[in-house]
DNA sequence: TGCAAAATGTACTGATCGGTACACTGTGTC
DNA sequence: GACACAGTGTACCGATCAGTACATTTTGCA
């Protein structure tokens, strides 16, 4: 296992591709703002492709990491976890660097379903629903699977809705309306 | 006011860039699968970005007159009408030339958020919300706007669900969330 | 019939695209 | 000191990109 040079390129060339987009992103542009030769990108990535899904499994794990250890951290019980998701946004959404989310235009960028990019953008989206069930079976919801399906709609809504600018505080409107959810889903509800 | 050959290209310019994506369709193969001469095209638009614009005002003004018709028509009562907006969505998923949302992809493609084609696709958004709070004040909401922003954050989500594949049926698990939240948000509860 | 506007076909520009060829340099190991 | 290997720099490939020049044909209207 050699880290270093290939690991190097795979991360700028994420923050490239998710500040300028995939398509607008040219090899050349990468060998700029990267500094590492377009020889060595295509001795370790066949193709940009190639080079897209590395970096797209990079993102899946470096996103997924945070959120879930975040959400862990901004609440103390399995109920409150299930509303600490969308603090998590709302603290991404407040990041500078916040660009929208790299899968979603991804599968913008790569229409067709099958497409291997559009693909693993869907895959990443489906890791993210299995924690969220796990969290909603924590929390102990009779239909972990509809709650956390529903719990997802709302989070890839304020996600869009944050990329977009057309909303205020799409994380906070999010979480309130998921407020509504959860009391509705949770056998011992705390009203509001 | 001269209609035909503009508008036509106009439309068939929708299709072409709703199918493939923006900058994946380049002029040639507008060229080809219009069948109108690059010069026309370049005498009616000054640039492809002119083009894309007068595609997505198109674009913003027959789906938002399509979805008012269609909600309108799917539901007898003002608060049917808030759920019809995902019986709607339901349809326009389940036709086989759904690409999903034009707007989204649109953003996703020209991230910057002065970007004009950015612009408009968030004014789109903007638009859309208008209507839906209108709908929500109708069904007597007493806080429309937060209804309004709340059923729009699922609709967007569903549409990014069903757009990337991840979810067997985004509509209905939307409409059955958006139930549970109308239900909470409208005085005259009638239970699930 | 005649004239102007609209639309066309073709061929081109310079730039950039993804990807390759080839000769070179640095580095660590036996 | 020799060999292998990772990485570099540069120059190039054919294709495509957005956009233009120019001469020609079609069309609508009087």
């Amino acid at each position: 296992m050699r880290p270093t040079k290939r690991d190097e390129l795979v991360q700028k060339a994420l923050a490239a591709f998710y500040r300028t987009g995939f398509q607008a992103t040219g090899m050349d542009r990468l060998v700029a703002e990267t500094g590492i030769s377009k020889t060595s990108m295509y001795k370790h990535f066949r193709t940009k492709e190639d080079l897209i899904l590395a970096v797209l499994r990079l993102r899946d794990e470096q996103f997924r990491n945070w959120f879930a250890r975040r959400v862990d951290e901004l609440a103390d019980s399995p109920r409150g976890r299930l509303l600490a998701i969308f603090d998590a946004l709302g603290e991404w959404f407040g990041q500078p660097s916040f660009r929208g989310c790299m899968f979603i235009k991804a599968a913008a960028e790569y229409q067709e379903p099958d497409h291997p990019i559009h693909a693993q953008s869907a895959e990443h989206k489906r890791l993210m629903f299995v924690h969220v069930r796990k969290l909603a079976e924590a929390a102990g919801a009779p239909d972990p699977d509809r709650l956390a399906r529903a719990l997802l709609l709302l989070a890839e809504g304020a996600i869009v809705a944050a990329h977009m600018g057309y909303e205020k505080a799409p994380a906070e409107e999010a979480r309130a309306a998921a407020a509504v959810l959860v009391s509705a889903a949770l056998p011992g509800a705390n009203g509001p």
